[in-house]
RNA sequence: GUCCCCAUCGUCUAGCCUGGCCUAGGACGCCGGCCUUUCAAGCCGGCAACACGGGUUCGAAUCCCGUUGGGGACGCCA
């Protein structure tokens, strides 16, 4: 058995969608288990919608949940030469023919025969016009078997059946030279000896109609696999209006490329009844059997949840990698300088079982820089009272009398207290919490404590009396 | 309209190929409880599906046919 050799090929017309990602994924990880070949290759002969925003898009979208190319990435418009020479070839060996017929007659003819309840296809009348050099606008149309028929052995969908009847002479060169996307799939996935097409099943029509196109240039045929669809909650393709389909959407909302991966990948394929798979395994397990052969409806909650998930089991110095820059954005450069790699660690341990996204944990992580806090107003009004003082100024001089900050010590002088005075926990928990915290909800409050250390927890202890103390009676 | 694909809880799915182990399993979400200094997380429990109709068979979610429903394709777009 000859090398694998896979490849995504999506078109520059805009970002890089979540669908797309599914199917370079799939390609990917195929490729990787049978130690293949990955070609990244561009398919932009459409040049009046192709741009270099959307290729780059492509790149910075792959690079994002790491998935690598080992050949390209190919530009199909430096591959101009290629797709000329064989549709001529084409032409020349009587597998191929000229047609005059102009874009307008055409559209004009397809609505006729639509109104009439007609196959919209084209319906062959420059064929037998046997037209060798034309001397107008010509395009170069590819004669299509007419009789009998075309199967599909797909990895997915099983045997598909096509009767060639319902095959039209498709246009390979456009009459400004450019080839369409029928055709310079073929000649690229013959040229590149791509051994398994595997793309979305909106291409499964398409390829009875690319079959006679690789016998016909003298290729070997490759293996197809046509992955369902993605689509919205009202079952239609996943698009612009359901919400966020692009990529780099999800990095921005704070989601990690591992559980985007992880998210989109059960998407479409399972293996038994497992959720969560490291890249390696995935790599390992994958498998065209168990690829879904129906569409399957996106799911944010599901999404966000496999994020919660990573989030709280990844090594935290992974996590810290994906949020500092954001840390940044939200211009705590300073802040996240002063502060030890281990400790940022601690950090984000500390908060990280409350937190969904990164974006979430950006607000979370918040409070903990810096020495003092600022208070969320509505907090320090329910909790910071004149009332608490007393209580207050009690547990800062108990606290003094430690010279370091053990957090058991601290939580049972806390307990202590709290029975003596014959509260109870929340009573002098919440004011606080928002003497450290700044605000009423947090992670536990001794954890925030050994994490701020002794005297950032006395100095906010400290202020919080202040601001208690000056608070309306 | 024609052709193609698909059909298990609201959603993602296991099971289907190689019928009985399925009183249909897991996950997300939802509801309830436990834990609890707040918010979470965690743990326990609950609701919830084989689209419908015919066959085949001792027996069908599983095999066959039809119906219905959904999706896709039919461009000098990709």
């Amino acid at each position: 058995m000859s090398q694998v050799r896979v490849r995504f090929a999506p078109s520059p017309t805009g970002y890089l969608h979540i669908g797309g990602v599914r199917t370079a994924l799939f390609n990917w990880l195929y490729a990787r288990q049978q130690k293949g070949i990955f070609i990244l290759r561009i398919e932009d002969t459409d040049q009046s919608r192709s741009t270099d925003e959307s290729i780059q898009a492509i790149l910075e979208g792959m690079a994002w949940v790491g998935l690598d190319w080992d050949e390209g990435p190919f530009r199909q418009t430096e591959r101009m030469e290629l797709y000329r020479s064989h549709g001529l070839r084409l032409f020349e060996q009587g597998k191929a023919y000229w047609c005059v017929c102009t874009p307008e007659a055409l559209e004009a003819r397809r609505k006729e025969a639509e109104a009439k309840g007609l196959s919209p296809k084209y319906d062959g009348r420059c064929r037998a016009l046997g037209i060798t050099k034309p001397t107008q606008e010509a395009a170069l149309r590819f004669k299509a078997p007419q009789e009998g028929q075309t199967v599909v052995d797909d990895l997915i969908k099983g045997r598909v059946v096509f009767d060639n009847n319902v095959l039209d002479d498709l246009v390979i060169l456009r009459s400004n030279g450019y080839p369409t996307y029928n055709f310079s799939v073929v000649v690229d996935d013959g040229l590149m000896k791509i051994t398994h097409v595997v793309r979305g099943d909106d291409h499964l029509t398409n390829t009875p109609r690319q079959l006679p196109m690789f016998e016909a240039l003298g290729f070997p045929i490759p293996r197809f696999g046509h992955l369902p669809m993605i689509l919205g909650p009202d079952r239609t393709r996943l698009s612009k209006r359901h919400g966020a389909t692009s990529i780099m959407a999800y990095k921005e909302m704070g989601y990690l490329p591992e559980a985007m991966v992880n998210y989109l990948v059960r998407l479409g394929w399972s293996h038994g009844d497992q959720e969560v798979f490291s890249r390696e395994e995935l790599i390992e397990k994958f498998s065209f059997d168990h690829v879904q052969k129906s569409s399957a409806v996106f799911n944010p909650d599901k999404l966000l949840w496999m994020n919660a998930h990573y989030l709280q089991h990844s090594d935290p110095s992974r996590i810290a990698e994906a949020l500092v820059p954001l840390l940044e954005q939200a211009g705590l450069k300073a802040e996240i300088e002063a502060v030890t790699p281990e400790w940022m660690q601690r950090l984000i341990v500390m908060v990280r079982e409350r937190t969904k996204t990164l974006m979430e944990m950006v607000h979370w992580v918040k409070p903990y820089f810096g020495h003092a806090v600022p208070y969320e107003e509505e907090a320090a009004k329910k909790f910071l009272t004149q009332s608490t003082v007393p209580v207050l100024q009690e547990l800062v001089a108990t606290f003094e009398k430690f010279p370091a900050l053990s957090k058991a010590e601290w939580e049972e002088a806390f307990k202590k207290l709290v029975e003596q005075k014959g509260l109870k926990m929340g009573q002098l928990a919440q004011p606080v919490r928002v003497a450290l915290t700044g605000r009423t909800a947090s992670p536990g409050l001794f954890e925030v404590m050994e994490l701020l250390g002794r005297e950032r927890t006395l100095l906010r202890l400290r202020k919080g009396i202040e601001r208690a103390s000056a608070a309306q009676a």
